[in-house]
DNA sequence: AACGTATGCAACCGCGTAAAA
DNA sequence: ATTTTACGCGGTTGCATACGT
C-alpha cells in the first residue's frame, strides 16, 4: 500500500504556525471549506503540507474549539472513558464537544494519569482494569466484532442518526428503546448480586469487552446522544 | 542572577485503512 | 481485482515556560 508522500517536498515549512499563516488558513477555509486537505495549502498560498494544515485547523483554529482548563466533569468523563476504551482519544473527544483528541491526550498524560497513579489501588483490590499500558485491542475478545478505530468511528457516526438498527459493517446495532437495557442486562453472564453496578460484568456490548454496568450504560448514552454534535458540519 | 530540571502543549511522524483511480 | 492516494489516528518529539536549587 502506498503512503502519502506528505511533507517530503523541500521548501515546505514546519514548526510553529505564525499568526499570518493562521489567518490565511482561516480565511481560506471560511470561504472554500476543506474538501481536499492535500490541495488546500497550494490553493491557499501556504507553504505547508496538507497534513499540517489539517492538524492546525482541527486542533487549534476551528471556531468550535473550547479553550481553557478542563472542568471537573470533563476530567471525570475522560477518566471513565479511558478506563473503558483505552487510548481511543478520538472516541473520547467525540463525547466532549469543543475538545480535541490531541488536547485530551495531553491532559491525560500530563494531569490525569499522574493523579490516578497517586490514588491507584493495588491491582489485586480491583477487578476493573485500566488500559494504560496495554492497547485496547489486545483486550478484545477473539470474536470481537470491532477491530479498528475506524470501525468505532463508523459506529460513532452511525450513532448520530436517530435510527441505528441498520448496523455497521455487518454488526447489528440495537435500537435504544426501553427494551435495550433489559436485553443488555439479560446478556450479562455475571453471577454477581443484582444492582451491584460497581462490579465487573461481561455484557453484550458491541466491543466484546468487559466494563461495569454503570460504565456500559454511560458509554452507550454518550455514544448515541452526544455524537449528534459531531455531524453538525460548519457552514461556509 | 544563573543554571538545571520538570512540566505543558503544539506539532510532527508513521501507520492503518477507506476511497478513488 | 489491484494499486494509488488521501485522511485520520495514536505515539512521540521538541520547544517554551515555570519552578527549584
Amino acid at each position: 500500500m502506498g503512503r502519502a508522500p506528505c511533507c517530503e517536498k523541500m521548501g515546505l515549512k514546519k514548526g510553529p504556525w505564525t499568526e499570518e499563516e493562521d489567518l490565511i488558513l482561516i480565511n481560506y477555509i471560511n470561504h472554500n471549506g476543506h474538501p481536499n486537505w492535500r490541495a488546500l495549502p497550494k490553493r491557499a498560498g501556504l507553504l505547508r503540507c496538507g497534513k499540517s494544515c489539517r492538524l492546525r485547523w482541527m486542533n487549534y483554529l476551528r471556531p468550535d474549539i473550547k479553550r481553557g482548563n478542563f472542568t471537573k466533569e470533563e476530567e471525570e468523563t475522560i477518566i471513565k472513558l479511558h478506563q473503558e476504551l483505552g487510548n481511543r482519544w478520538s472516541i473520547i473527544a467525540a463525547t466532549l464537544p469543543g475538545r480535541t483528541d490531541n488536547e485530551i491526550k495531553n491532559v491525560w498524560h500530563t494531569h490525569l494519569k499522574k493523579r490516578l497513579n497517586k490514588t491507584t489501588r493495588p491491582e489485586s483490590e480491583t477487578q476493573i482494569h485500566t488500559n494504560e499500558s496495554s492497547d485496547f485491542t489486545q483486550r478484545e475478545e477473539p470474536n470481537s466484532p470491532l477491530h479498528s478505530s475506524s470501525e468505532i468511528s463508523s459506529l460513532t457516526n452511525a450513532a448520530s442518526g436517530a435510527a441505528v438498527s441498520g448496523g455497521v459493517d455487518g454488526y447489528n446495532l440495537p435500537e435504544m428503546d426501553e427494551s435495550f437495557w433489559s436485553e443488555v442486562l439479560s446478556g450479562a453472564t455475571s453471577d454477581l448480586p443484582a444492582g451491584n453496578s460497581d462490579s465487573v460484568v461481561r455484557v453484550s456490548n458491541p466491543f466484546g469487552s468487559e466494563m461495569n454496568m454503570e460504565g456500559c450504560m454511560d458509554f452507550w448514552y454518550n455514544m448515541f446522544h452526544r455524537a449528534e454534535d459531531l455531524v453538525q458540519l460548519p457552514e461556509f
